[in-house]
DNA sequence: CTAAGTGCAAAAACTTTGCAACACA
DNA sequence: TGTGTTGCAAAGTTTTTGCACTTAG
């Protein structure tokens, strides 16, 4: 898998850079329209990079999967079901439950949600 | 909504007291194949279940979704995700994450995945 | 009786795939 | 040049929906 660069990689790239959460592949190609980008290539091109290492995918409740850039440091973004505002968290909340687990059961947790759902302050207060 | 009692539905809901994790609607269609249900009942019926609160829904990561019954006493399983044999968890690892989300940010962490994912002890060591 | 549930078939939404044309290295 | 990439259209999966018929309460 070689993982060539081509034109319509590079956009998607770029584009992945600029999102401060997770997107999903219709959205990107929403957004490259201009670029004749077709969805096919979209997906072809984020599984590539999911191979490669360079995105991560995560499946929505709603069963669409969301596409972000698998950055460095590890951090969780907080959607809020009701506004759909987010808070992009600094630090993994669950990494002592992931502890405890591992110690308890020898079961070794690799696929937490980076997006957790919930109610922001002020939908909550209404509700 | 008045949820009245069906041989449908009693089917549905006497196979799920039978699971020991979440399953998919395709799966219950499979188990009662032989009571000619369709698989829109079976879809229908567990969304009925879902709102008046019997079950709960939780889409996987590969975009399916499985059901369980919301049993009063909130569990989680961890899947292996390499030999799918799972572990039922008498805790929730997750409440101090939750705890902690909610001082720092006011956001209400109301829907984590029940299972979770990773690799067991055996999986884990091949790797 | 009548509102709710069911079967069937068709549609919807998202994702994957086959194949021929194309482009990067 | 040759393998990886793309476009297009078609197919695959899972879930939803419309409508006429049936059933529980």
């Amino acid at each position: 898998m070689e993982l060539k660069s081509t034109k319509s990689r590079n956009e998607i790239l770029s584009l992945l850079k600029k999102q401060s959460a997770p997107i999903a592949a219709s959205e990107i190609f929403k957004k490259l329209m201009s670029k004749k980008i077709t969805l096919s290539t979209v997906y072809r091109t984020l599984e590539a990079f999911s191979k490669n290492g360079v995105v991560k995918k995560e499946v929505q409740q709603n069963g669409t999967a969301v596409y972000y850039l698998a950055s460095n440091e590890h951090c969780h973004i907080l959607e809020c079901k009701n506004c759909h505002n987010t808070i992009r968290l600094k630090y993994c909340p669950y990494d002592n439950a992931n502890d405890r687990i591992k110690k308890e059961t020898n079961f070794l947790v690799d696929e937490e949600n980076v997006v957790i759902y919930g109610l922001c302050k002020n939908c909550s207060k209404k509700k």
